[in-house]
DNA sequence: AGACTATATCGACAGTTGTCAATATCGAAA
DNA sequence: TTTCGATATTGACAACTGTCGATATAGTCT
């Protein structure tokens, strides 16, 4: 993958993933979780989920709240705005090109970096 | 990365990736783009752009649309409907575990795996 | 046919990722 | 303090990913 700078991508790459999605997703049915029942849900070790875990904080995914000796994870609604805030700014195709309104020729659409007078 | 069969994933993967993200946002302001054109929105070679429309179109977001020499792009909106559809599966977590209620020893939740008798 | 352009494929490479075993840290309880 | 369980970190490794140059394919025009 590529090293990216944009939390948008950030966000999106933390969810790209079998194990974490799993998680959220759990989450999202237990509302907040211990890090020790993880496990089951995922195929994976006790240090692969610790790091998974680390990954969804660091992207803002998710929040810790220790109890004792357990720590509950639960998912941070900012997170989920923004991921709908993402999905929200994207729109379907329309059925023919933008700039065959203003730039045909012939019947024929040209793409706008071909249009060189 | 992890070699995954959930199409969720697949979906996830396909625009976690800022080239792609930037791609799919190109298609949404501009409905239909010629796969000339993308080589201005993203600092990428031809080659790069052509895998790249290749894993969107496996990934089932964009279709592809011939006028003759050139190739059309643009967002299936049944990719966009999934994609809000997972989010929307997601919930955020409440502020203190779901077993707290039914599993309390001396205002200590335990966590579900831990219930041993 | 041939030349030309747009797009796809192939082969290779560097960088990143997920995973684990081993180990360290932290908190609770004895 | 010591012991124990829960969680995090480290180091290492195989697998995957994005990127490119070179090349192939496909369509259009003359």
């Amino acid at each position: 993958m590529k090293r990216s700078a944009d939390p948008d991508v950030l966000l999106l790459q933390a969810i790209a993933d079998p194990t974490r999605l799993a998680i959220l997703r759990q989450l999202s049915v237990e509302g907040a979780v211990c890090a020790c029942d993880f496990t089951d849900c995922c195929a994976v070790g006790q240090p692969t989920i610790s790091h998974h875990l680390k990954v969804l904080r660091e992207a803002g995914w998710v929040e810790s709240d220790r109890k004792g000796t357990w720590i509950y994870y639960s998912i941070r609604p900012e997170a989920l705005r923004r991921l709908r805030d993402l999905a929200g700014e994207l729109v379907p195709g329309i059925a023919r090109p933008a700039n065959e309104l203003s730039a045909t020729f012939g019947g024929l659409s040209l793409p706008a970096g071909q249009i060189q007078g």
